[in-house]
DNA sequence: GGCTTTTAATTGGTCTGACAATAAAATTGC
DNA sequence: GCAATTTTATTGTCAGACCAATTAAAAGCC
């Protein structure tokens, strides 16, 4: 071999990644209005001198982002939508399962991000957000009473990310929107938490609402921080209860 | 027109997606192995009954949700791989940018994250766990005394996100990842911090680690609190200045 | 044997053209 | 006018071909 050149290794892009970036760029910096419907497969392959092929391929990296929203049919097309928080949800959900992320930790994060984010909610929220809350609670309540498991952790899971959504901080949201659904598919088969765990959860949540009411951003923060603490102390002692009877499966 | 059934939308699934979804659960419930090939792009195709076109669309959006990684050339294809915080950072990034979050609230974000990182990393830290994040600090300084605009703020961002890899929370570390990008390209180009300020982060950065590596949880999520608290007000200070002298681009 | 070079096989990347499926719009029939 | 029908615009899917990149295997060389 001849002289050896210090290059380093050159990133060939493929044409759909090209047309994807250009298309990305447009969109997230404005150029192409929400609603907007991008020209036709054919046209877009003409105008970028690609066959449909990669065009498709393009758009659906674009699709899988969450950009735009393809629809058959006359009239359809792929029209430029506001990206939600939903692909931030499939990434993370992608990624706790991916990365075998434990329960606990899953639970950890959320006692991480959820008190800071009531006190955010107690100096930010509106009456709406209040309301909200409430209904979530009654939800809750009523769960409770009817004894509905899944309904009890489905109103329970919403209240918390009610609270977190009445910080008014839309990252915040998302990322415990993401947790949420997560937690939710670990915690939906676990035993039915007792009369007593059940009260004490309907109790702080009635404590959080109030310094949240108040817009008393320490109390907030600090009866949450209180109840999901509490929370992942319960779910562990439930689960060693049914470790016991029913060994779990892989 | 006969009679009317009560009959939801049927949501008519794309072939690509039903695949996609097939090896996606494969993937995630560990039938396939990390680094394992899958067949090749025709076979696939065959086993499956579908296109070469439609098995592709899958491929990529397993490769968009990072899941596989594909190669090309003999002994190529698409080899499983453990979905990353890549995928996390990508779509919250994506968020930012395409709903319009103000810096500001990024900060908020990750005001509200840190400090409880912070005393997750006090309780679980490693020696070389403290060792990764004092190098970072010997290049802020670095990077401080020689006037190096682009390397203090890189550096800064990563002693913040070392701090929280210490927590050995995987979760907070993505999320803390994915902020911390957005957040560096908003600020690359802003002023350079005054020495005091600089000073001051260099400061506040002794003291958490202090804090850390004492195993003191409480003084290490006080500390981080005030710091990145201070930090938005510094930054805040900056832009004022410089909204003075060179108004923004759009 | 041990090395370079060449060849060939394998795989993804791209293109072309066709047809099917869908849904909206235009037309028709009354 | 309005309901049923036909037309049309668009994406979804397929089949087949060829190109490009990579690497294993074969050939050649010392």
């Amino acid at each position: 071999m001849g002289i050896t050149l210090d290059i380093a290794p050159i990133n060939v892009p493929k044409a759909a990644d090209v047309l994807a970036g250009i298309l990305r760029e447009k969109i997230l910096k404005g150029d192409l209005d929400e609603g907007l419907t991008l020209p036709n497969e054919r046209d877009l392959g003409t105008q970028a001198g690609l066959s449909r092929a990669s065009v498709r391929e393009a758009l659906r990296i674009l699709e899988g982002e969450g950009l735009i929203a393809t629809r058959i049919g006359r009239n359809g097309g792929s029209a430029v939508v506001r990206p939600s928080s939903a692909a931030i949800e499939r990434s993370v959900g992608i990624f706790i399962r991916g990365q075998r992320i434990r329960l606990e930790a899953v639970l950890e994060t959320r006692a991480a991000i959820e008190p800071p984010s009531a006190r955010f909610a107690a100096l930010h929220r509106t009456d709406d957000d209040l309301e909200a809350m409430k209904a979530c609670h009654a939800k809750l309540q009523q769960a409770s009473g009817a004894d509905d498991n899944a309904g009890y952790t489905r109103a329970n899971l919403d209240w918390h990310v009610q609270v977190v959504r009445a910080s008014h901080n839309e990252l915040l949201i998302a990322f415990i929107s993401a947790v949420s659904q997560s937690i939710y598919s670990d915690t939906d088969l676990d035993g039915f938490n007792s009369l007593d765990v059940r009260n004490a959860v309907i109790r702080a949540h009635r404590g959080v609402m109030d310094a949240i009411k108040a817009r008393d951003g320490d109390a907030a923060a600090r009866r949450m921080g209180r109840h999901v603490t509490a929370y992942i102390g319960d779910l562990q002692q439930t689960r060693n209860t049914l470790d016991g009877a029913q060994p779990k499966e892989t």
